[in-house]
DNA sequence: TCAACATATGAACATCTTTGCATATATACC
DNA sequence: GGTATATATGCAAAGATGTTCATATGTTGA
């Protein structure tokens, strides 16, 4: 576990990547539709609907910051998550999102 | 709680660009800043390295996309988190990140 | 080997974002 | 009111990113 979060510069830099490549639409849905399992380019180009070109550019990048991992089984190549951090960072997130506004303090004098 | 995540269209985006703002070193230093309270612009431009004028710019996008909120005591402005989700993503996120390589599956035949 | 399928990559283009600078607003104190 | 401090905003330039198209690589089975 982690007891307190105090990030250096460099790890913040790198957090920040992650959530770079978490944060393009088209990227985020590529990781949630592996969430439920592996899914081949195949599947993903449909599911995402867009081009299979575009979906491997984007894998790729997942990839390479190891939100998603990569193998072959026969011509397909599948990917899923590579833990479960960012399933329950997803997770985290949504509720954030969903949650109802608290703080808005509106300053009208 | 949320039992299992399922994304349509609109949550998509809109959690997209929830990261799409944490993807950014400058932000996500201004958010992890106020992990441990309330942070004044002032300390935050000191803590960044930036410049005042970006602080500020910065923070309006994180106040639009409620991932801080903004309160004024005196001629100071404070920002501090409005939830503990974002808490607790980004110490999953920051674990995720931390962790040694465990998929690489090379394939050199 | 060849053709067919599945995925990946390179380069050019269009778009969006960050940044810096100047300036505007807001508050406090004299 | 006027001045100093604290924060916010508008705009243009510079830089980064997403997308498309064409093409390359890798795999299977005849």
């Amino acid at each position: 576990m982690l007891k307190s979060i105090s990030l250096d510069r460099d790890e913040g830099t790198q957090l920040a990547e992650l959530f770079r490549l978490l944060g393009e639409p088209n990227r985020l849905r590529l990781v949630t539709a592996c969430l439920d399992g592996p899914r081949s380019v195949g599947e993903l180009t449909a599911l995402a609907g867009i081009s299979q070109s575009l979906v491997s550019q984007h894998l790729r990048l997942l990839r390479a910051g190891r939100l998603l991992r990569q193998h072959r089984a026969g011509r397909r190549v599948y990917y899923d998550l590579p833990d479960c951090h960012v399933r329950s960072m997803l997770i985290n997130m949504l509720e954030h999102m969903r949650e109802p506004d608290e703080g808005e303090e509106e300053n009208e004098s």
